[in-house]
DNA sequence: GTAGGGTTAG
């Protein structure tokens, strides 16, 4: 079938109009330009072969359409994010862009820690209505990774919506900038809030709490809480989970509980990594048990592990603390070799070893030895759990 | 079309 169309008025109509969906166009439409010589532009007749749509063709044209829609977002996406002036170009493209659009550009601004730009996008999806439940996670995320915890609460708390407000992306990514930032105190005061409000809280909210038992007073107690809590919900401890616990054992000097984690997880049927058994390794340095530490070595090596610097450097560590000086001297230039000794940290842990077992002049050997090479330094402290709880 | 993970020093 052929038809011909007669463009002789209203060119901007015709165009902007979508053909009917039973047929597809074959012509090109960029040769139906308008022109602004009326004069010729009105005696235009342009033949257009339309086909009888089938199934096959339908999907094409769907596709076609989708497509070309994709593309247009994308380079939208694409020019909001390479844009220096952040305001107009969401003014230009915004309105084409959906709300998943908007949340990958957040995601980008985020990744690429432009938090100025990160907040003002946030804020326009705001004020124009596009924003979902993962634009929310997102930006409370990267408020945690900015050390923004109270922009982030700020946020949480303007939540109106209440099926939002206990939505588990949410909650989690709300604990987890709490956690992150120093305020485990703060974090399982809202806990409890959330679940009154309703939240249902899964093995990623409780990961998230127990991680920030590792580095606190008490943290083990508190695990142990959290724990019975998330088992008496019907939820199952998983690799990660145990990671975590043996984290807080080592950390609180408990080699007897990460013992007792880790055989329970090799029980459940999960296979220890090098996270697992530095943890281990850690928590026996407590005790210098170096007997203990080196079969726990090898049996890292029988299952197939390689050790890592990390590994060795917290082995040295059971050794110094152990009083094998000797052993510890080996496994430093061990280290060396391997090329794990490019910062302070072995030296040190030697150096206060020696020095705690009055042996200054060979602390002193260590430290000769780290000032010819050129070793590295440099950690900043946690910051602290202030004057949170009263905000709750 | 979103959230979470654990390792080494003082």
């Amino acid at each position: 079938m052929e038809i011909s169309v007669n463009l002789s008025t209203r060119f901007p109509h015709i165009l902007s109009s979508p053909l009917p969906s039973s047929f597809s166009a074959v012509s090109s439409l960029p040769a139906l330009r308008p022109s602004h010589n009326s004069a010729t532009a009105a005696k235009t007749t342009i033949t257009i072969v339309v086909k009888e749509q089938t199934p096959a063709t339908a999907l094409i044209s769907r596709r076609n359409h989708k497509s070309n829609s994709y593309l247009s977002r994308k380079s939208a996406v694409l020019q909001v994010q390479q844009s220096s002036d952040l305001a107009s170009s969401l003014q230009r493209f915004g309105g084409i862009l959906k709300v998943q659009d908007l949340n990958a550009i957040l995601r980008h601004f985020g990744e690429q820690n432009r938090w100025p730009d990160l907040s003002q996008l946030f804020n326009w999806m705001q004020q124009h209505g596009k924003t979902s439940v993962s634009s929310y996670s997102s930006y409370i995320k990267f408020l945690g990774k900015s050390l923004k915890p109270l922009k982030a609460l700020e946020i949480y708390n303007n939540i109106t919506d209440e099926s939002t407000k206990t939505n588990v992306f949410i909650c989690n990514s709300v604990l987890s900038c709490l956690v992150r930032n120093g305020k485990l105190d703060s974090g399982i005061k809202l806990f409890d809030k959330m679940k009154q409000n309703g939240l249902t809280p899964d093995a990623v909210t409780y990961n998230t709490l127990l991680t920030g038992c590792i580095k606190v007073k008490r943290g083990y107690s508190k695990a142990l809480e959290l724990v019975q809590e998330l088992k008496h919900n019907g939820l199952q401890m998983d690799s990660v989970m145990y990671g975590i616990l043996l984290a807080v054992c080592a950390a609180n000097s408990l080699h007897e509980g990460a013992e007792s984690y880790f055989n329970c997880m090799k029980d459940e049927g999960h296979s220890p990594n090098p996270f697992h058994y530095s943890s281990l390794l850690n928590a026996y340095s407590s005790v210098g048990n170096y007997e203990k530490a080196d079969e726990l070595v090898q049996e890292m090596k029988s299952s197939g592990l390689v050790p890592n610097k990390v590994i060795l450097t917290t082995l040295l560590k059971v050794y110094v603390r152990g009083g094998l000086f000797d052993k510890s001297r080996e496994l430093l230039a061990e280290l060396d070799t391997l090329g794990y000794a490019e910062d302070e940290m072995p030296y040190c842990l030697l150096m206060d070893g020696l020095a705690k077992a009055g042996r200054l002049d060979e602390a002193k050997a260590v430290f000769s030895e780290l000032q010819e090479k050129s070793v590295k330094s440099g950690k900043s402290p946690p910051l602290d759990d202030d004057l949170f709880l009263q905000d709750l």
